[in-house]
DNA sequence: TCAAGGAATATTGTATACAATCTTCATGAC
DNA sequence: GTCATGAAGATTGTATACAATATTCCTTGA
């Protein structure tokens, strides 16, 4: 990791991927990647001085990729106290997934609509390849395949800026998608509603793939006292 | 301008308001305005040095202001190049735009359901606002009285962070808007769908006030050739 | 022992300097 | 006149220094 941010991509490499690397944006990418698998935890102070230590850096880049992240919605930064991870608490959170719920079951609806033959075969190849991973009992596992699973949701509504946008929430929320992985059962139902997305789109039928989506987002009844539970642990 | 931000709120004024006021921000805030006005042209390069002269400060706080304004999506920034103002084609518009009237139309939904009787006697009180801008025939009076309709509809939706991202994207829609609203007859359909939006909302019907707001943001048919044509001058 | 005040230290915000990369301009060859 | 090359100048990315603000620690007095 830390060597990676010590040497941003040579001129060469540059060429060749036509996109140069800013140090800030790795620094961004490491850090939200951090906030996401939980190594940093919400609320926690992100000091520049020992991150810019951590990393190799001058404090610079670290300033600037805790700009973004503040832009972003993932860090909170307050005028002379500094950068702290977004603490997101259960009002908040219920919001978010409102929200969330509207933008997938429009991905869903739109793709029902626009997704091609070969791009619903890719979506159920994903799906199978959750089941494979629902077998083998991982949360782990099955959050990788289901976090294919969504990407390929919202690549399939044919709108960039929809796809681009569901991408952004579905990052602010990855860790509570995580932990809810990890409440008995969820894996066997994440999976089961998933289905229901899927044949949705395949029989063409946008409504039916939107309420499927937006169902599948959103917690309700005991599934939010679950999670709600879950977040205590 | 430049004087407000060479002074940042001093000490005192930073307690009394208990938000300190960062530099970086201040010309985060004055450069989204003056995008959004159309004193800074899409596509336009945002030269650092030049803006750092421009504004009296150090090229540090308007890096660290481009960082957001880049990562908000109003700007573009080129690794090694710069920062440019986002120039949004036709067919990335159309994408916003799909987006914003789903957003707009959930608000509304939700604000059929949620908003107090004093909140849509507010919302009535600014359609009137709006209905005396549009007597006066001016475009630019109409368009701020219709920000304000707007963003008391976001409000209404009892949801914080709906309110928030549509406020963001609303942000970075508004100079399109602004075009819009000097379309020949545009003013007075603008107003006729807003009345369609606060009557299903007082009447207290969700799926109409959906359906009245997200129609309303939409531009279907006739009303999108004239907006193109708009663009062009 | 506790609270208040001041000093020391730490952290954030901004300015400046240096390095890296890009763009423009001038010159020479064909 | 066109094209290629190299130098000069401009701009961006990062490091370092300085200033401003906040936090912690220590001392003193009640």
């Amino acid at each position: 990791m830390t060597d990676l941010l010590s040497h941003p991509a040579s001129a060469s490499a540059q060429k060749h991927d036509s996109t140069p690397v800013r140090r800030a944006n790795m620094l961004r990418d490491a850090i939200a990647q951090e906030i996401a698998t939980g190594t940093i935890q919400p609320g926690e102070h992100l000091d520049e001085v020992a991150m810019a230590r951590r990393f190799g850096v001058s404090r610079t880049p670290i300033r600037e990729a805790l700009m973004q992240l503040g832009t972003m919605g993932l860090v909170e930064m307050r005028p002379h106290r500094g950068a702290f991870v977004k603490r997101i608490g259960i009002a908040e959170l219920v919001e978010m997934i409102e929200v969330m719920a509207e933008l997938e079951g429009m991905c869903a609806r739109l793709a029902a609509r626009r997704m091609s033959a070969a791009e619903i075969d890719a979506l159920e190849q994903i799906h199978l390849d959750c089941a494979t991973a629902a077998e083998n009992g991982d949360p782990d596992a099955y959050y990788y395949e289901n976090e294919r699973f969504h990407r390929a949701l919202y690549a399939g509504c044919h709108n960039g800026f929809l796809t681009e946008e569901a991408g952004r929430l579905h990052e602010r929320t990855k860790v509570y998608r995580r932990l809810q992985l990890r409440v008995r059962g969820r894996v066997e139902n994440s999976f089961s509603e998933h289905e229901a997305v899927v044949e949705a789109i395949r029989a063409g039928k946008p409504e039916l793939a939107e309420k499927a989506a937006r169902d599948h987002v959103l917690i309700q009844g005991e599934r939010f006292n679950d999670f709600v539970a879950s977040l205590e642990k």
